[in-house]
DNA sequence: AATGAATGAGCTTTCATTCAT
DNA sequence: AATGAATGAAAGCTCATTCAT
C-alpha cells in the first residue's frame, strides 16, 4: 500500500517549473563539483526549493543525475545536428571538419566537467551507460543518414562517423582541458582536421 | 625531504610488503567498484590488514588512490615503451600501428574500469590531474625522442604523437567497452590504423 | 463549548461526508498497516481527498486515530449489547456464553489488526487509553445492569463481567490470530465456555 | 563486494559489553517511550556510545528490538519456570494459582509498557510475531510437561495451560494497568484464582 | 471547501578517520 | 606495527503539517 508511484508527474506549470529548477540546479552543481562532491540539500538550495520537494519529483539523487544526463545529451547533440542540417550539396569538404571541430570544442568548453562526471558514472551505472550508448547510436545514425543524403559513399560510414566523433572529442578534450605547454594546439588542430578530411575522401 | 608526522615511510621489508598489499587491494577494489563504491574498511579487508593500519601508511583514502594511480601509470606505460624499445631501423611502418593498437587494446581490456575511475577523479582533483598531465608529457617525450632516433622527421612530432595516443585510446575504449552491434569493429580498426599510419608518413 | 480556531465542525452534508470518508479511510488503512505504517497522504488518497483538507477536519494525524477509535468502539460494542438486549427471562445460561463467545470471535476476526494497533497506542497515549477505560466502564455497567434486570445476583457483578470480557477477548485473540497447531481450539472453546458459565452460577 | 556481513559477532569482552549496553539501552528506552517514540541516536546516547557503533552490532533499529525481545522473553519466562521447578508432589493446588498470579502480576508491573510495545509490533512484523508464538509454545510445553510430572491429568492439558496463561495475563494487565475505581481488584483476583483452580481440578 | 505543492525538522544509516589496547 | 572498536559529521530520505492558489 505504501510507497507506490510517489513521484509526481508534473502537469501544472508550477510543478514543471519546480522540476526544471531542480534539474538545472543539478546540472550546475554536478558540473561544478561532480556527483559525489555534492548532496541533495545543496541541489535543493541552489534550486531555491526545500530538500523535501526534491523527493517529490525524483526517486533519489541518481534520478536527478539521469535527468541532467538527458539535458546534457540534448545540449551536446544539438549543435552537431544543426551543422549537419545546415549543409547542402555540394558539401565543402574542406570546411566541414573545421566547422565541426569548432562546435565540438565549444561544447567541450561549456561542459567539460559534467562530461567527465557523467562518463565516469557510466562505468559503474548501467543506466547511465545505456544512455551514452544510445547517444552514440543516434548521433551515428543521424549523421550517417545525412551524409548519404549529401552524396557521401555509404562504405563503412558508421565506422567512419564513429571514429570521427571519437577523434574530435578526444582532441577537444585536449584542447580545452589539458593544456600542455609543449604542444602547439593550433598545429594539432590542423593535423586532426586533415586526418578527418582524408577519412571521408 | 618532507617529514609527515604520522605517515610511515616503510623501510623494513615487512612494512613495504604491507604497504603494497594495501595498494594492490586498492587497485583491485577501485577497478571493480570505483572510488566511491567502496570504503577503506573494504580495502583493508581485501588487503588482509586492519582498518587502522591503513592510516599508518596513507594519509587518507585519496592517498591510496594516488599510489594506485602510480601503479596504473606504470602498468599502462610499460607495454608502449617496450614496443618502442623493440623497434629498429628501418621501421616497418606498416606494422608499427597495428602492433601499437594491439597493445593499447590489451591495456584497455585489463584496466578499463580503473581508467574511467581515475580519469573522472582527475576532473575534480588537481593532484590526480597533474599525474595524468605528467603521464602524457613523459609518454610524448619518450616516444618522440625514440622516433627521432629511428629516423622519423621531427616536424610537429609531439603533436602527432599526442594525437595518435588519443586516437588509439579512444578506439581501444570503443573496441573494448561499448560494443555497438551496428559497428564492424575490425573494419574500424583498419580505418584507424590507416589514419595513424598516414599521420606519420 | 470549545472553539478550535481552525478545525471545521462540519454541519453541511457534504462536509460531514468528507469527514467520514477520511475516518473510514483511516479505519481501513490503520487496520491494514497500523498507525506508523502509513501516512496522512495515504489516508487522504484512500479517502479520495487532498492531503491538505485532512487538516481542515482533523487537528493532526492522531486526531484521525481518535475518531477511528470511536468508530471502533461502536463497532465492537454493538454486537455485545445486541445480544444482551435480546435476552429475556428466564435466561438460558447454557446458551449465553457460547453465543457471546461467537460474537466476540466475530468481532475479533473483523478487527484484530486495528485492535492491536489501538491497544498499543494506548500505552503511550493518555487520550487513547482514556477511551479504552471508558469503553470498559460502559460495557461493564451496561451489561451488569442488564444482568440484574434479568435476575442475576449483583454480588461481585462488575468484577465478574470484567473478568468474563477479558477471558473472552483473550480467547478470541488466540482463536483468531495465533493458531498454534498443538492446540485443539474447539476443546479450548469448550473449556472457556464452561469456566465462564460457572463464573456466573 | 560491498556490504556483506558487516555486523560484528562480538567475541571480545569489550565488544560483548558494548552490545549489551546497547540492548539494555534499547530495553529501557523502548519500555519508556515505545518503539516509535524514540530513535537510534537516543538509544546510543542512553547506552553511552556513538550512533555509528550501533550499526556495527545491529543491522537496524528493528534488529535491536529483536534482541530486546529475546531478553524480554527470558525475563518474563524465568519467574514462571522457577515457580514450576519449585513445586513438589503433592502439589498444594490451593496455593499454586495465587502464587503464579503473584508472579505474573510482578512481571507485568515491571514490563507493562514494553509488553504493549512488543505485542503491538507483532501485529505488523512477522519476525516479532514468530517469537511470541515460539514463546507461547515453549511455555505451554514446559509447564504441561512439568504438570504431568507432578501428577496432573494430561487431558486437554495444553489447552488448559494456554487458557490459564491468557487469563492470568489479562488479569494482571487489568490489575496493574487499568485501575477502574468501580472494580474491587482483590475480589477480582479471588474470582480468577478460583476459576483457574477449578480449571485444573 | 478544496487542492496538492512545498516545507523543514527529524530520522536512519554510512564511512573516513581516530584511538585505546 | 597492528588491531578493530569507536567516533561523529554528514548523507539520503520521509512525512506531518502548512500555504498559495
Amino acid at each position: 500500500m505504501k510507497s507506490e508511484n510517489k513521484i509526481r508527474q508534473p502537469k501544472q506549470e508550477r510543478s514543471i517549473e519546480t522540476k526544471s529548477k531542480i534539474i538545472n540546479a543539478g546540472y550546475k552543481v554536478f558540473s561544478t563539483v561532480g556527483y559525489y562532491g555534492t548532496n541533495t540539500a545543496e541541489i535543493a538550495k541552489v534550486a531555491g526549493v526545500s530538500t523535501g520537494i526534491v523527493y517529490g519529483y525524483f526517486k533519489d539523487k541518481r534520478d536527478i543525475l539521469l535527468c541532467v544526463l538527458d539535458i546534457y545529451i540534448d545540449t551536446v547533440t544539438k549543435p552537431i545536428f544543426d551543422v549537419m542540417e545546415g549543409l547542402s550539396v555540394p558539401v565543402d569538404t574542406a570546411l566541414l571538419m573545421p566547422t565541426m571541430m569548432e562546435e565540438v570544442i565549444g561544447i567541450h568548453e561549456r561542459n567539460q566537467r559534467l562530461h567527465h562526471t557523467l562518463h565516469s558514472l557510466a562505468a559503474n551505472d548501467e543506466g547511465v551507460n545505456a544512455k551514452f550508448i544510445d547517444l552514440e547510436l543516434s548521433v551515428t545514425e543521424k549523421i550517417s543518414a545525412r551524409l548519404i543524403e549529401l552524396g557521401q559513399s555509404g562504405d563503412k560510414l558508421p565506422e567512419k562517423v564513429h571514429v570521427a566523433m571519437n577523434v574530435m572529442q578526444a582532441f577537444a578534450h585536449e584542447y580545452v582541458f589539458d593544456k600542455h605547454d609543449y604542444i602547439d594546439y593550433e598545429a594539432m588542430r590542423g593535423l586532426v582536421c586533415k586526418m578527418l578530411t582524408d577519412l571521408f575522401e
